[in-house]
DNA sequence: AACTATTCATAATG
DNA sequence: TCATTATGAATAGTT
């Protein structure tokens, strides 16, 4: 692949063997590389320079490599000599090895990755995701019910806390209207031309307001707060 | 290099993914032979594959070039005692498990297990899977669609043809009548009493037959063959 | 696994 | 070392 092609030897002009290592040593490395990314392995390349100099190229790291490659081959290199509990710990790695990269597969075709399957396939997808999604509007549907029921639930215990207060303050308007009778009566009794100093002091009045109240009692059960509405009133 | 060019990413199609794999690895290591060989130069090379087999070269021998590369980079973490190579593996699976199980976690979410999400989770996982699940049903009704016009265009072909043998049995009709009328006059010519002795002889019922045949010029647009439809003619 | 159209790597050259 | 270019090798897509 060039002005001619070369047979595979020596090349014998320093110069230009020079000059070819450096190319091809580049374009070995590129394709390492490309080898990693597009098949998704593992790749070391080490090159050594008939004048020493080190290049080298991992997908992962150098060191991942070689200690991956020693495991792989076993007996034949450096580790002479493996423990038994390093075997296992090696077994354990390599099936956890298997189990990611099975996983990671079946992952990314549900995350996206599509292309190269059949209709088949994507029908099989679509209706797993479907179901999924399913699933998880159901349980989201669940969880804004369960929620909604919880706010009904406050709001009927605060309606019922302000009924029971709208009696109270019945039964106090009562007492009141009750006193202020007694107190007219006293006072008519003590002091036949006196004047009323409050406008509110009325026993009619009284009544007309309580009950304009009464008439929206459910618009404070969205507050989600369960303190008691202070109406200025302490009753028990 | 091929047919065309391609990205350098992962390749999706798990076949095609391994088919380059198969071819790539091949080549890679002849370049990493011949650079060897050409500039004398030390050269090693491992491939991992993605499910964990192993492919090397080695000019001189693995061995060597990994020793001499720890020495190079002064790296000396390969020369383990036992211990430390137990050590080691068992990082690895720890590594490799931690990934494993978050990845499990991750794809189970997918796969319909909720509990412990909250609203803002579900939401998120369930925009996703719409995401996902629109991708899956874009790319099928892609494929839907070029599938139907494959079978238009190879329909158009068939109805093509179809209309050029039409046009073909035409001519020879004509030409037919026109034989047919000179043997006639040629017979009136030579005896004057004869009788015709098949009854497709004459030039009127041909033509009708034809007519007849054209009336359904669709019917064979199904049949996906390209072949021509043998009519007992030879037109060209 | 074979084929082939294309792209890519690189030998030769300046 | 860098740039250019003609050439053959590698390989992507297809069968």
């Amino acid at each position: 692949m060039g002005r001619g092609k070369i047979a595979i030897r020596r090349i014998d002009n320093s110069t230009s063997r020079q000059v070819t290592f450096s190319k091809r040593r580049k374009g070995l490395l590129k394709k390492a590389k490309e080898l990693a990314i597009l098949c998704d392995a593992e790749v070391g390349v080490v090159v050594f320079s008939a004048t020493g100099r080190v290049y080298d190229y991992a997908s992962t790291s150098m060191k991942s490599v070689m200690e991956r490659y020693t495991r792989a081959k076993g007996e034949h290199h450096l580790v002479m000599n493996p423990s038994s509990e390093t075997m296992f710990w090696q077994r354990e790695a390599t099936s956890l090895r298997q189990r990611l990269h099975k996983l990671h597969e079946t992952h990314r075709q549900l995350m996206g990755e599509l292309s190269g399957l059949d209709i088949k396939d994507l029908q099989n997808i679509e209706n797993q995701l479907e179901t999924n999604l399913d699933g998880i509007r159901k349980r989201k549907e669940q969880l804004l019910l369960e929620e909604i029921q919880e706010l009904h639930r406050k709001g009927s215990l605060v309606h019922q806390e302000n009924m029971e207060l709208y009696r109270n303050i019945n039964i106090m308007c009562q007492e009141n209207t009750e006193l202020h009778r007694k107190v007219d009566a006293t006072r008519e009794a003590n002091d036949k031309n006196s004047v009323m100093p409050d406008g509110f002091s009325k026993p009619e009045e009284a009544n007309v307001l309580i009950h304009l109240q009464l008439s929206q009692p459910h618009q404070q059960a969205e507050g989600l707060q369960l303190k008691a509405p202070k109406l200025g009133f302490q009753l028990n």
